[in-house]
DNA sequence: TCAATAGTTCTATAATTATAGAACTATTGG
DNA sequence: CCAATAGTTCTATAATTATAGAACTATTGA
């Protein structure tokens, strides 16, 4: 994951309505694939409709929730697929857990020889 | 973790040079307690001078970075402390581990029932 | 084929956020 | 005590981003 790639993952997420539709589509059933006879069905959620009602409390689609699932969908945190008159909004697996793991690593510490000067105030 | 909590602290990460700062706060040996006789010294890492310097490679502080400082430091991402002419930064790990966990976790996904409609395109 | 449903795009305006420069505060060394 | 160093705050301007409304596209059911 570049830094580029974080610094817009971080803007979309950076709105509370986005984050609601995040945390909406994270607590969402769809993020398995279902094995078919034949077939593997790709991860399917909620309709971009269900999330409006869900999220806004709308049952008109305002402009802005495009606007909102696609900053979403070009960060890459989550995937949309057009079945009939509906889209399908799923979280990116992958990514978050990505993001998991950016979030849990860090250097190993060294411990710190001097031991000289106070520490005066916090700020 | 509230979800304003979470926004702020997406909204602090959302610009690339706050990014770089974060990142090279996380690199920076900073993050542990020692143990002494008596006292246990708080984290401490580079001073806002080093950081300058290694981040953006000038060597008087601009207001900026001030500013950007002051955006991690609300958002809780960054701890500050002075000490004597300096300040010194360092990343806050109890929150860098609770994002890491709010990125770790998702529901348990049922498996849906309905294999109907086929797949149309992808956005 | 016509109308309704579901959703997107475009454009203008409003709101937020970043940057730069000047002035300011606090601490230390001489 | 004075000057230098380290860093912050304040203010204005520039740049980004969000929101709303209207017009648009695609799909389905009657």
């Amino acid at each position: 994951m570049s830094a580029e790639s974080i610094v817009l993952m971080m803007k979309a997420l950076a709105d509370p309505t986005r984050l609601r539709i995040y945390n909406f589509l994270r607590e969402s059933c769809c993020g398995i694939k279902i094995k078919d006879e034949e077939d593997v069905l790709s991860p399917s959620g909620p309709t971009v409709g269900e999330v409006c009602c869900c999220v806004m409390g709308l049952d008109k689609i305002p402009s802005s929730l495009s606007f909102h699932l696609k900053e979403l969908r070009n960060a890459g945190l989550i995937k949309m697929e057009k079945r009939g008159k509906n889209v399908l909004c799923s979280v990116n697996r992958e990514v978050q857990s990505e993001l998991a793991i950016y979030f849990s690593s860090h250097e190993i510490c060294c411990a710190r020889e001097d031991k000289t000067e106070p520490l005066l105030r916090k700020l």
